[in-house]
Parts: structure tokens; C-alpha cells; sequence
RNA sequence: CGGGACGUAGCGCAGCUUGGUAGCGCACAUGGCUGGGGGUCAUGUGGUCGCGGGUUCAAAUCCCGCCGUCCCGACCA
């Protein structure tokens, strides 16, 4: 049992003032946490029982899934993570140490590596896959902006699992029951979540899926659609578009246009001469860009602009991609800034993508590839041809739901947890290959599974909490119960005593507030901050022979006699 | 990395413009009153004023440098 007298505890009346979002706010109000350095925390005893609660509930998910759990150390050295280059990928992200022999060391930011090498140690035959292996860790990354306090640190506590299986059916599988054994998790902890899917992007692999909660201070934003479900991330949110089914048009009509280097510009001139009728919609604009030092035309619709995490995640394998500034114009002359059109890319060389709004068969208003001058009936497949179509405009509340076409929405979240399949990148690299039953060499297919423990402290909180504090599931709850006894006379103090007693012995655990010192206003306080599920108040009605039952989730109270109490709170709880 | 703000007791803040005994609230200690909503009165404890240098008889305060923290952006899983 825990007791308010002796808890390692101190609350706080004022907001921290380095806390902007809620959780953070609160966990330190209610002495769950402490700030360390930016992006790192000690966790106090409630902080570290609820953390804890969180863990248990992973595990018995991850083991009832039939994974099985490891530890690795944190403190690692450099050679596996030069032998998949991610000692170089990771860049200043990665918290790297010498030791005395001079010799180079990280602190774990994520496990791939280890996890392969483990298995490359042990096993050796198809008939040994397919494996889980997870374990639940403390990781670093020197974030360059660590923020809203434990959310996201530079250190924290994560469950990262991985799979190994001998093809692509096996992969897909183990996928599948992760995604399942998320479900329940996060069901458990009390998340309201969507599951997204996501870019796998540079990590190679096929599929991959985010767990987002959502939640208005979360950093993430995504699609979602409220009608069919359909959720997506930004970078992964597939274009609605119909094939052209307007009449062909007129051949290119080249305008002069003088002082039109944008868009709105373009409008009012086309608008003026024309006598109006012209909307951003109507025009091309063809933006350049840098991939890895390769010019590259992309275009979109004039009213959108290019959203650059878009376009990056739809060219895999680009690592580099910047948008043309004032030195590659210079360099590339017959570039015009302001009056680019596609009509003329294959004898610039340039690599041309479209959005796929830029159907086959559309026209549209575009540069000239002349200062001051634009044309117009510039013709997708007759005028201009494309290298290929990307996903490249940006992502707007309203646009059509891919599934069903109904108008979605943006909404912020916080990401608890990432599933994918990584395919045979690490194994390739770190060679884990396994004999199949013709006795011949496979590369073994992996996929990775994260949750973020110590985030999902803080998102639980978020999506929890009220005006008077925390509020926690059952299930993660420092203590199920909060009794508060008050007054000055002994016998709340005795009849609470025994209630906790009972309870505890019924397996129920208990926050017992038995401070003789504090006032009943502070402890009500405390409790709602503290925000255990259900709070028993021992005090004036106990004359009556009755206890006062609050539950702090909508803080709906009632009286309950004294001798129903521990009956009433056990079918509460179930 | 770019822009902005801040650093004074465990926490939240004032003092700095105009240099001269370091202050308030919470928390903490002792005692009294109070005892169902962070109550009240009294008396206390607690400070390298982020660090280093400079100016000055004298620096929390003025000047220079550094460090740290938070927010927005870029970046990142």
C-alpha cells in the first residue's frame, strides 16, 4: 500500500514553466517526473509504477502473441552499425562515446543490428523461423529539438520488436500478429487510436502502418477520413484523380505576359486579357528542384503548393532534395525563373514528375520557358510528356478520401507505436541467412515493431487528463484506488485503514491518503491530480455509516455504506 | 541550424531601466486557530543571483564571451 505519509512525493501548485502541453504540465505537477537536461527525465515512484504498468501490459501482450523477450545493452559498439552504414546515416543524431582505449561506442537508438547479429549467432535453418524477439529498452537519439516533455526525449523507454522469416507470406504474417497484438495493447492502456499507413520509404520494405492517438497538441498530422475510416499520413495520402474527359484542346497559343513571375500574378494578367474566368487551378506551376544533385521538374496545380516530404517520400532512394535557389538558376539559363513550362523539359534534360491531378489529355496555362511570356492549351501527352507521376502536391482538409470520396480531414496526433517490414536490408547487410529445405542459402526477411513506452506515459495522459488533473485507465493507474481520509477524529482514519487493508488483500491496490497534517481541501486536490481511478473519501458521512465514492473519470460521486464499499469497488473494477 | 524569449531559494516569479544591506507567493520547520475544496495568524530555515572575464570604491543590475533552457521553423522515428 502506499501512503501520502511516506510516498516520495511532493505536489506542485504552479505549472513548470519550461511545460507547454498538458501532459508534461501535469506529470510533473502530480511528482510523476522530473526534468534532468532537456529531452531527459527521472521518473518518481508514481511516475515509475504507472511506466511500469505500461510495460507489464506490453509484455503480457508481446508474450501472449508468443514473443519472446531479450535485453540488449545500450551502451554499444561501433562495427555493426558501420556494416549497415547507419554509423554515418544517423549523422548527428546519434549519441556516440569513446572509451579509454580510444575505441568508438553509441548508445542505442534503435536495435536492428543487435537483434540480426543475435540471430545470426544462434540460428542457422528455416526450420528454426519463424522468431519474435523483442524487449523493451532504454534508447537514445540526441534529437535536435527534443520538446513537450516526455513526449519526446532523448532518452526514453521503447519496446522494439523484430521478426525473422524465411519469405515474403512468413513476413506478412508476423506482421499481422503484431498488428493484432497492438490492437489489444493500446486498447488496454486506454488509447483511442487510428492506424495509418506509412511511407517504409528509405528503410526498404513494403508495408508499414503508424498507431496514432489522437490527440490537438500531438506533432504528427495525418488524413483521416470520418466516413470510411480510411487514415493515412501526409506523405503516404494517395491522390484522388478521374482520367481527362474534357474536349481537346486548341494548339499552344504562346501569350505575352509581362511581370508574371507568380501565380496570382499570372491569374489577374490571363483574367484581365481574357475578361476573366481564369482561376490558380488553371495554371501549371512547375517547380524545380535538386535531388541529389540532379534537377528535377515537378508539377502541380498552380492553387497547390509542393509539399517537399511528399515528393522525398515518393522518390525512394533520394536522400538529398532542395529546391532550386538563385545559384542553380544561374547556372541553368535557359531556366527562367517565374516563366518555366514542361513543353520544353527532354531538351533541357530535365527529369519532369507530375501530381497525378496533372491527368493525360488536361491543358493548362504554363510558363514559356521565356522571360514574359506564358502559353496556354499546353497539353499533358500532346505538348509535354512525363517521367513518371509522384505524389507531390500538397495535402489539404477537404480533399477526396481515396476509398470513398468523401471530404477528409487533418488531424494531429501522437505516434505510440510503428509496424513494418523491413524486408532483407539488415540481414543482407550483416549476412543472417538460413539454409531452406533444399539445403540452399536464404536471405532471411525481418520485419521491426516499435512502441513508444515512456510517450505512451505521456499520450495516455493527454487524451486523459481534465481541468483538475490526471486521469488514468484502470489498467496503468499508479493505484486503482485513492482513499482520503479527513478530519480530526480517529475513526476515518481506522475504518479507511481497514478498507485498504481488504482491498489490497483482494489484490486491488491503494494510494492511502492518511496525512494527519494536511487540510481535506489539499487532499482533494491531490487526489484529482494524482488521478487514480476511483477515490474513497473517509469523513462526515462516516457518522452515517457511509463512505463517499467518487469516480475521477467525469468525477461522478455518490454515497456507499461502509459495509458494501469493498464489493462496490471490486465490480467497479471488473 | 535559422528566428524569438528566458536563466535570481526545491517550484512559480519580482528586483535590473537609474549600480549601494537579495525580495514576494507556494513548499519546508515550530507553535496557535481551523477541519469537506490548495484555510489562517505568528515565528523561522533555505541564495556561488547560470558560468567566466571586464568596467567601478562598489555589479543580480552596465559591457564582452560562453553555457543552459523553452517556443516557432528546418530536421528526425
Amino acid at each position: 500500500m502506499l501512503r501520502m505519509s511516506t510516498l516520495f512525493l511532493r505536489t506542485l501548485r504552479d505549472d513548470p514553466s519550461d511545460a507547454e502541453v498538458a501532459s508534461h504540465k501535469l506529470l510533473v505537477r502530480a511528482g510523476y517526473v522530473r526534468r534532468i537536461a532537456a529531452g531527459i527525465y527521472s521518473w518518481l515512484p508514481l511516475g515509475y509504477i504507472t511506466l511500469r504498468n505500461i510495460e507489464r501490459v506490453i509484455r503480457e501482450e508481446m508474450d501472449r502473441a508468443g514473443f519472446q523477450e531479450v535485453h540488449f545493452p545500450s551502451l554499444l559498439p561501433k562495427e555493426p552499425y558501420e556494416a549497415t552504414n547507419r554509423w554515418n546515416e544517423y549523422g548527428p543524431d546519434l549519441f556516440r562515446l569513446k572509451d579509454r582505449k580510444d575505441g568508438d561506442y553509441l548508445l542505442g537508438p534503435t536495435h536492428e543490428e543487435m537483434f540480426t547479429l543475435m540471430v545470426k549467432g544462434e540460428y542457422s535453418s528455416y526450420k528454426d523461423l519463424p522468431l519474435v524477439i523483442y524487449q523493451i529498452q532504454t534508447k537514445f537519439r540526441d534529437e535536435t529539438r527534443p520538446r513537450s516533455g516526455i513526449i519526446r526525449g532523448r532518452e526514453f523507454v521503447m519496446k522494439d520488436s523484430y521478426s525473422f522469416d524465411l519469405d515474403d507470406e512468413g513476413l506478412a504474417k508476423s506482421y499481422e500478429r503484431h498488428r493484432d497484438a497492438y490492437i489489444k495493447t493500446f486498447n488496454r492502456l486506454g488509447l483511442r487510436f487510428n492506424i495509418v499507413s506509412a511511407m517504409s520509404g528509405a528503410m526498404g520494405g513494403s508495408r508499414s502502418e503508424e498507431f496514432l492517438a489522437p490527440c490537438p497538441t500531438g506533432e504528427d498530422t495525418y488524413v483521416l477520413c470520418e466516413k470510411c475510416g480510411y487514415a493515412a499520413n501526409v506523405e503516404a495520402m494517395k491522390t484522388k484523380v478521374s482520367p481527362y474527359s474534357g474536349e481537346t484542346p486548341a494548339a499552344i497559343e504562346e501569350l505575352d505576359t509581362p511581370n508574371t513571375p507568380t501565380i496570382d500574378s499570372l491569374v489577374d494578367v490571363m483574367n484581365e486579357r481574357f475578361g476573366g474566368g481564369y482561376k490558380a487551378s488553371d495554371t501549371l506551376k512547375n517547380v524545380l528542384l535538386m535531388a541529389d544533385g540532379e534537377a528535377i521538374s515537378v508539377l502541380v496545380p498552380g492553387d497547390r503548393e509542393v509539399d517537399l516530404k511528399r515528393v522525398a517520400a515518393n522518390l525512394p532512394g533520394v536522400v538529398d532534395l532542395r529546391l532550386f535557389d538563385d545559384e542553380d538558376f544561374a547556372k541553368r539559363k535557359e531556366l527562367v525563373k517565374g516563366y518555366v513550362g514542361p513543353q520544353d523539359a527532354k531538351r533541357f534534360g530535365l527529369k519532369l514528375y507530375a501530381d497525378p491531378r496533372i491527368v493525360v489529355g488536361s491543358h493548362w496555362i504554363t510558363g514559356a520557358n521565356k522571360l514574359n511570356r506564358h502559353a496556354r492549351y499546353v497539353t499533358h501527352g500532346r505538348d509535354f510528356q512525363v517521367d513518371g507521376f509522384i505524389e507531390a502536391a500538397e495535402v489539404r482538409a477537404g480533399d477526396e478520401c481515396p476509398e470513398c470520396s468523401h471530404p477528409v480531414i487533418i488531424d494531429r496526433a501522437i505516434e505510440i507505436g510503428h509496424i513494418f517490414q523491413l524486408g532483407r536490408k539488415y540481414a543482407q547487410a550483416l549476412d543472417l541467412t538460413v539454409l531452406d529445405h533444399e539445403g540452399k542459402s536464404q536471405v532471411v526477411t525481418m520485419g521491426s515493431y516499435g512502441i513508444g513506452v515512456s510517450r505512451a506515459v505521456a499520450a495516455v495522459a493527454e487524451q486523459t487528463h481534465d481541468e483538475l488533473g490526471l486521469s488514468w485507465p484502470i489498467e496503468i493507474a499508479p493505484a486503482k484506488v485513492h482513499i482520503v481520509a479527513t478530519g480530526k477524529e480517529e475513526a476515518p482514519f481506522t475504518e479507511a485503514e481497514k478498507v485498504a487493508l481488504a482491498l489490497e488483500s483482494s489484490g486491488i491496490t491503494v494510494l492511502f491518503d492518511d496525512r494527519r497534517d494536511a487540510s481535506p481541501g489539499v487532499k482533494f486536490k491531490d487526489a484529482e491530480l494524482i488521478g487514480n481511478p476511483i477515490i474513497l473519501i473517509f469523513g462526515k458521512s462516516l457518522a452515517d455509516g457511509k463512505v463517499e465514492l467518487r469516480i475521477r473519470k467525469g468525477n461522478e460521486k455518490r454515497e456507499v455504506p461502509l459495509q458494501s464499499v469493498i464489493t462496490e469497488v471490486i465490480s467497479l473494477l471488473s
